[in-house]
DNA sequence: ATATTTATTCTACAAACATAGAATATAAAA
DNA sequence: TTTTATATTCTATGTTTGTAGAATAAATAT
């Protein structure tokens, strides 16, 4: 089961802020904001779908993300690459470095970051 | 307008092929093949949607992509590095490499194209 | 010339989604 | 303690998606 894209930029939010109220969820959500319902029933989804918890504090809940966020976003990279690049990860990689107009020195940043991989790998 | 992901899988068979005809299309579908008539209804679907086009040959049609692959993946990037990490590319890059296993091998040829890639900016 | 294959459109239907009002329960404020 | 604000569930409606049969048209094979 995935979240649809609606779902995921509530995910998104729950990452970033939780533990968190109803409320407080409800504060992050950008202009222009959909319903509280609304909300509430993508929230709702989202616990059935597995995806959110929550502890009983009193009796509020206090809403917590039950997929890593790491997960779910390589779960995410492997589709498109799967689905763009036949599933080879380096030209995705390399597509990626071409077309994404990085600068010069984001290009070094990134190289270096290359550069630390291959030494943990040796 | 956006494609689900499974008219996705069908865009990938047309950039990859076009043009093609709508058997080749059917032949290019992995098995299990749907019904020739669901291909039919999704293409028909993507044409309304603005993403494919086609050329009256004779009697036949022969479909090409109306968007780039190039402009579509790039698109699909952004939305992620957007939702994934606060639309910073360089994060994003970082994050992929860290986790997403490539072997020594791979990372060298990935070092090598971003090494290019800074040459081209100098 | 008739039967058959191929391509296309139309119609249909169930599941998933986006959206939110109505109803209810509870907590806080007056 | 009655009103009001808050959180949650239930119900509902329109749209999109996945799937494919029926109908039609045209092309090909017999």
């Amino acid at each position: 089961m995935s979240l649809s894209k609606t779902e995921e930029q509530l995910m998104e939010l729950i990452w970033e802020k939780h533990p968190l109220y109803f409320k407080d969820l409800l504060e992050a959500i950008p202009e222009p904001k959909p319903a509280a319902t609304t909300v509430a029933t993508l929230l709702k989804r989202m616990q059935e779908k597995g995806f959110v918890g929550y502890t009983l504090r009193g009796n509020s809940r206090e809403y917590y993300p039950l997929v890593k966020k790491e997960k779910y976003f390589k779960e995410h990279v492997n589709d498109l690459i799967h689905n763009f690049f036949s599933g080879n990860p380096v030209q995705f990689a390399s597509f990626f470095t071409k077309s994404s107009g990085l600068t010069a020195r984001q290009l070094e940043e990134l190289k270096a970051i290359v550069e630390q991989e291959i030494q943990k790998k040796s």
